[in-house]
DNA sequence: GACTCCCTACCTACTAGTAGGAAGAATGCG
DNA sequence: CGCATTCTTCCTACTAGTAGGTAGGGAGTC
């Protein structure tokens, strides 16, 4: 299957903010890695911030289905959780850091459209978790120790500091590690935990 | 007490890499918001690289003897985690992200100076707080259940990554709330949860 | 006299973005 | 069908502005 142009160049787009950040990635990389010309990149995407927007909405709506197919392939709190985890890995290991991870981190030098976003994609993350939490709560596979949405956080914020640590050290475990651990503690079966 | 222009500039610098990144900030700006010319910025650090390596490493030079404060300041592993973690909120309520995770973030855009020293910085939090923890689980403070490289790892993660949720949302909350809870998990004594 | 600090003026390279045209595919119509 | 028109995609060539960085000079200080 072959990309369209303006597909293949979202894509790309997306992998440069997700390595470089939205600052440090010029419509000149994408152009170069996309085997185009500047002047075409401008055909498909006339402005950088309308590029920028289009490509974290379309990723948040990617997101949002892949996060619903999540609950229906799975029943248990702790395979979705783990299915849910298993994202930032995949990014991961292509190479990339959580997208809104990443755009977080240049705020302040965000076009004001693309910090909306940022913040309404994180929101998304948090209700997604608490909604999962709260329905294994109800099903007594998770304690409810800490309140749900504290939980929906205290997952949220393993996997995007991980993530983060993994990228400083060039390593793949602490993506994961911190997020299995919290979840191991949250888990009212409390299987043996798995030294690595 | 009033700042050298070099110590000045040093300071300016570091907010704005805290703030925007190191790519999206200019000698320009770091001119302008210090009162003086971007060729007098350029007698003080005649390269932007140089500029950000010096400040780094200076940095990583006082939070080691910050760490060794702390250390000496208290005599508990809770209480010298609970000083750590106050770090992080006291950047976050500056307007700033830790240095190294917004560092990290670009890291394919870095020059290769300056990722030796991010994930350099990385292991000095890493091995300090395993230190801690190691001590804390001595003295039977904190529970040993998931071994003391992944404790450390969890504790990182949940500020790195609660200082990102937290960045993005733009509320204070999330920042120490995954923290105080892993915290809470891993004490022996196990005092009662304050919920928010 | 040498050094420090800061300046104006400048350089080259690169940024996002534009103008206008060539080639081809899709479309409308007699 | 043939043929013209329009639309899409991509191009070369350009703009103005900003990036990091330099040359060289003036004023004060050791």
């Amino acid at each position: 299957m072959t990309l369209g142009t303006r597909d293949a160049l979202l894509q790309r787009a997306e992998y440069l903010i997700r390595t470089r950040g939205y600052s440090a990635f010029s419509y000149a990389d994408l152009a170069e890695s996309s085997g185009i010309r500047k002047a075409s990149v401008h055909h498909h995407f006339p402005k950088k911030e309308d590029l920028a927007a289009l490509l974290v909405s379309r990723y948040i709506a990617n997101f949002t289905s892949t996060l619903a197919a999540i609950k229906r392939a799975d029943t248990q709190a702790q395979a979705r959780l783990i299915a849910y985890a298993q994202l930032f890995l995949d990014g991961f290991e292509n190479g990339m850091l959580p997208l809104c991870g990443a755009l977080s981190a240049e705020r302040s030098a965000l076009p004001e459209s693309l910090r909306a976003t940022v913040c309404a994609f994180f929101d998304l993350h948090l209700n997604w978790l608490a909604d999962v939490v709260r329905e294994g709560v109800a099903a007594g596979e998770l304690t409810d120790a800490i309140g749900i949405d504290r939980v929906a956080l205290l997952l949220l914020s393993t996997l995007e500091g991980g993530s983060f640590v993994g990228w400083a050290l060039q390593k793949t475990d602490p993506v994961l590690s911190a997020f299995h651990d919290v979840l191991a503690t949250l888990s009212t079966s409390r299987q043996e935990l798995a030294r690595p």
